[in-house]
DNA sequence: GTAGATGCAAAGTATTTGCGACAAG
DNA sequence: CTTGTCGCAAATACTTTGCATCTAC
């Protein structure tokens, strides 16, 4: 079911560069959110000579075909994901910058059910929570 | 209740200039969300003499003291909006760009539940749905 | 072999900032 | 008066692009 970001290049008829390969790399192996930058110096660490250009070509490329999303969270620069089958939301810890993932069927629902009364077919969306972690749990 | 922008200037004790009064002139009669450059040449039709700096400066102000809010939509820059008592999120248009607002309290509440799930408070939210218009409606 | 990808540096956008002149309180 | 603001232009931050070269298929 979950291929590779390699196999979905094949599907998608995308040449599979070694620089590219790197880059899905290094995504399907972060657990996290990098920006393009931090991307880049993880990339580098592989092969050094990959311009941050190319970076930039590849994340758009990817988000293009399906398979990394974009979030702009507050204030910064443009972060990536790998994008599995699960879709999710982000909550983020203002202090700490830590990011959770989570997934809500309800709100999803109520999501769609609002786009429907005001006449609109739900395409995409995007839900931020932003939060301090609470002294005592 | 609902007190002008320049009476919450007023409150916080934020100088009263000309360029910051015609400002808030322009995002009080505003019902839609401009970007910088657009408050910028509204601004202009008023006073052509204020610069672009100053309108950057003015919204980040206006943004810390809590009476404009600001949203980066999706690929696009950041847009701005007065900040009344009933906060709301968007539905966007992504054929036309429209921008409906909306509030759903079921969501609302449903929100604070997940950060309070994972040990949060929630200080603040975004939600954006991007939607397409029904043909039958 | 050919269409498309890469690296580089230059060009774009959007936004911020240093500074001397100026104005609000 | 004094502190903060303004306009200007230069600077910054992020991202895109033109072009000559190279590479996957």
């Amino acid at each position: 079911m979950s291929e590779t970001i390699e196999e979905k290049c094949l599907a998608k008829g995308v040449k599979l560069t070694d620089q590219r390969k790197i880059i899905a790399k290094v995504m399907t192996e972060a657990n996290d959110h990098p920006d393009v930058d931090e991307l880049h110096s993880r990339v580098l660490k592989i092969d050094p000579k990959i311009s941050i250009a190319t970076v930039y070509r590849t994340v758009k490329l990817f988000e293009e075909i399906g398979i990394l999303a974009k979030h702009e969270f507050k204030g910064g620069k443009a972060r990536y994901e790998q994008l599995n089958e699960g879709h999710h939301d982000h909550l983020i810890d203002i202090k700490s910058g830590e990011i959770i993932e989570f997934v809500d069927e309800e709100i999803e629902k109520l999501q769609k059910k609002v786009a429907e009364k005001y006449g609109y077919t739900l395409v995409d969306h995007k839900l931020e929570l932003y939060g301090v972690k609470k002294k005592t749990q």
